[in-house]
DNA sequence: AATGAATGAGTGTTCATTCAT
DNA sequence: GATGAATGAACACTCATTCAT
């Protein structure tokens, strides 16, 4: 009764890194629960099954995510300033928590489709602040999806670099240069 | 009865359109021989299995890419001229065979540990484009990787918004804006 | 057309071999086919399929051989030369074609309760010419079955330890010892 | 829910009678749990799989039968008798559990070649007792592997009869008859 | 809250058999 | 006669989920 936070946070923590290792259709309840040093009927006393699991680790952290990148981008005015900062952000998360990250990467072909419309989400964001810059004036007018696009991958495929090994430094080394690749990208004056 | 190439090539398709759709663990043989109107067993007859379809689809498929991309490169002198024809091959395959395409992107994190390093391979060529005209002084020196990583993802992230409709023109149509953020980011002359 | 017969031939041999080093069961059609270098259609031009196959080879060898145990017999007057006779018959067939005896010893599990009551049978021909005996007063008499099982055991083990490689002489150099064992456990006169 | 045990064995027993009635090999897992009254999953969590079932049948009651036959043969010191408990222990196990025996007696030729030589073995008993009689004198010299062959025949090829009803008395009751016939074929003194 | 034996629908795969050539 | 691609029922086995303890 004491530790049932404890319990659906160590299971929550071992399925996180076997969806990552293996993928999720790969890992099966019973590797979770070895994993997690549970018996495999205590998963479901903590989550509705293990598509909800997958869902929720996804859900949570995604929005989690895409919130707290929300609130450092209102701290700026410029698009320099909100590019600078989300960069530093999503290259901070990496670096604290890489696991988390990748699956929020690669789960998302799963689970983006099942994204509600409302939930707050990264991609969504960054496509706002560009669409808002070009709305402003800030930005010359221009495909504000496109743009959103290039700057995203910048990032993005940083980071699976990372994961694969390519790239060999934190990415929070990189952070001012991706900014600055972005901010290029976009023809923005930093 | 006759016609065993026709055959594999049906089977080949269907697995290919299911696999983008529902991904590899979720489509079934069962799925695919329906879905290319043959039984089951006839499968077996053109593959090991249905683990080796996909990595079949998978391999042939991201080796032929990575070579067509390769004897476009070598016609041209200049890194501009060599990032040009890249990108707009990576425009032209996508918009000839998205299904193709999004499956080569999917697909990618469960059999890119697979590949073996002398195999053609889209990743490595745009790293060793960008690698030589930094020893060859054309690019000022940095972190090839990084740059291939960002080059890489100013691409493929445009290909992902056009497959989940955040895009709605051509990716051909983008090819041109695609190339010239290239070459911004690597602070390279058009 | 003109090689029928011999690639009917060529298919019963090598199911027969393959029966024996695998089992009926675990031998496939295929299997068969390769080692009869035709193609896996053909034995259904010469057999109703592979069951048929494996009983044919059963019946129609196991009624030839009690055919052939029989003639011998009849042409002796007393139970030690007919014995005598069959033993060595035993000895020799196994000398002979011991892939064809293991089948018929290794198969009977399978197909004894198949076999109808008027077809030629070396068991009941045994327990026969002993039930002879005992009516006749040559043999005093006794439990013709459990004479008969003591017989047949002593022939039969001695061709499942040749198979096995415990016994390493021919078996036929055994006959003369088999049949005098044979007629000690019977108490009879040699 | 709770008796895994009896579980295990209800699954074990099952399986033996459908291994002895039908083979191995026609012998299906669905079979065997709708026989022993459980899913078909269940089978899973007590073996490896089918074949291993098949195989610790026999491996452990093989080499228990052979552990009890030596234990009993020991007691004794003449060939005499060592071959009277023998036979009729073989008798005894036959009587008490003709499903087992005969399953022992059936799948030897499936399973034989793959007992390791260390393994407790009946057919190893019998000859190494003859061996040594041989040896000590007990026992004219001779062929020991022939005659470990002709006593395993005589006693095995009764229980054969037993199974397919040509002998309708209790092995046991023969169990006298079957040493005697023994002894008289080694030439051994009762 | 935790357990883990039991479940059974669903999966990938095999293989005896058919039939157009 | 001979072929071998195609068939599809049947198989061994997996695994998310349930529930008595």
């Amino acid at each position: 009764m004491k530790n049932g936070k404890a319990t659906k946070t160590r299971i929550s923590r071992a399925a996180l890194a076997l969806f990552v290792e293996k993928g999720v259709a790969e890992t099966t309840v019973r590797d979770i629960a070895a994993a997690a040093d549970v018996a495999e009927g205590t998963l479901y006393r903590h989550f509705t099954g293990k598509d909800e699991l997958a869902w929720e680790l996804y859900a949570t952290n995604f929005a989690a995510f895409a919130g707290e990148l929300d609130r450092r981008q209102r701290e700026k005015d410029k698009l320099a300033g909100k590019l600078g900062v989300m960069v530093q952000h999503f290259c901070t998360f990496f670096d604290q928590d890489p696991v988390l990250f990748s699956y929020l990467l690669l789960a998302q072909h799963d689970f983006l489709k099942r994204v509600p419309p409302d939930m707050p989400n990264p991609v969504d964001l960054v496509h706002q602040v560009i669409w808002r810059a070009m709305a402003s004036g800030e930005l010359h007018p221009g495909d504000a999806a496109a743009a959103a696009a290039m700057v995203l991958g910048i990032v993005l495929q940083s980071a699976v670099f990372k994961i694969y090994g390519r790239i060999t430094t934190s990415l929070s080394s990189l952070s001012d240069t991706l900014t600055s690749a972005c901010l290029r990208v976009l023809k923005a004056e930093d």
